[in-house]
DNA sequence: CCCAGCATGTAAGAGGTTACATGATTGC
DNA sequence: GCAATCATGTAACCTCTTACATGCTGGG
């Protein structure tokens, strides 16, 4: 149930419309979680619903009138819960991983494309985000920056290693390439 | 749909049964994939009717028979097909993250525990993969020692990522714990 | 005139979680 | 006798994904 904590932090920080808020969900949100436009309605309306949020109708301007969301004191108090709140890390659940292992009843090459496009996809995020961190966490940095700093750095980190062990991983690929024999079990 | 993909490389590696499968996904392939027994046993049906996988019914030695589980052919090609077919690294969701950015708006001190039992989990796991690293995969590897040995590579990686990011994320929440304002925005 | 962007949603189905349900065997 | 382990499942519920549906405004 934590896409509508997502959402409170994300009102929090700029009171908003749903369609804003998919579209960050794309973006910077999106880079530690991710939520279609659809769910978000679907929460939004249920947190008006439980008195966490409120909404502003702006009629007129838009062809479906635009609501502007934000936190109400209820909402505050539930967030402010569940921030105290243990969570344990949630389990992984990786395909990659479990392809490579299923790899060994196949034959490993076909894995390569995979990994390349794992590798580019690491990549590109991880050059977003150093983009980021110059242009948005030089200097001091007040508590909210401190703490989205944070947040931006375990994507960094996160990153730099799936590229390193990309690499690894294709190499160790390529150094099956040379023997020919297609399966451990035919 | 990948937890059918996961049971048909686990089956590969070792006939079992879906209570066995069950046990395994608490521990070594729990590591990167995660089930529930329930889930395994429905996945389990849907595959045997599909032809993915055939039963050996073993009667008489427990309670409800026992049914040993083993990949036919169409199984195996499904899961060939599914190796080669490209699939998008997946995007996080990582409620920690959540609740950095909403200590902003809360008295970040109250994160302090959940951070230190994220410690504490991933220091456990690291150790735990360190083990088996030394345990297992020492030595010359054949083909499908190497693809495991890689993927408990990617998750003491991981570990270690986590572990120091969670060692700085808590030195920045103590260096706010000097000055006593409780909100950024009252 | 058409397309991109803004803005709202509904509905069906797949996947996942939590709780419930049963029953034999083995070791203490 | 009792608890743990082996072994199978059902049912209710929630979440998430994918597809569908509508309609205005502004720029080229």
């Amino acid at each position: 149930m934590a896409l509508d904590h997502a959402l409170l932090v994300s009102l929090l920080e700029k009171p908003s419309s749903g369609y804003e808020l998919a579209r960050r969900f794309d973006r910077s949100i999106g880079y530690f979680w991710h939520a279609t436009h659809q769910q978000i309605y679907k929460v939004l309306a249920r947190m008006e619903e439980a008195g966490w949020i409120v909404a502003e109708v702006q009629a007129g301007a838009t062809a479906p009138d635009r609501k502007e969301y934000s936190v109400a004191a209820p909402g505050r108090a539930e967030l402010s819960r569940w921030l105290a709140a243990p969570t344990d890390p949630e389990g992984t659940r990786d395909a990659l991983m479990v392809k490579l292992r299923g790899a060994a009843f196949d034959d490993p090459a076909r894995l390569l494309p995979e990994l390349e496009h794992h590798r580019a996809t690491h990549a590109n995020r991880l050059t977003a985000y150093r983009i980021i961190e110059t242009r948005d966490f030089a200097g001091t940095l007040d508590r909210q920056r401190a703490l989205q700093y944070m947040v931006l750095k375990s994507g960094i980190r996160f990153e730099q290693g799936w590229l390193e062990w990309c690499e690894e991983a294709l190499e160790v690929l390529r150094s099956f390439g040379q023997d020919q024999s297609r399966r451990t079990t035919p």
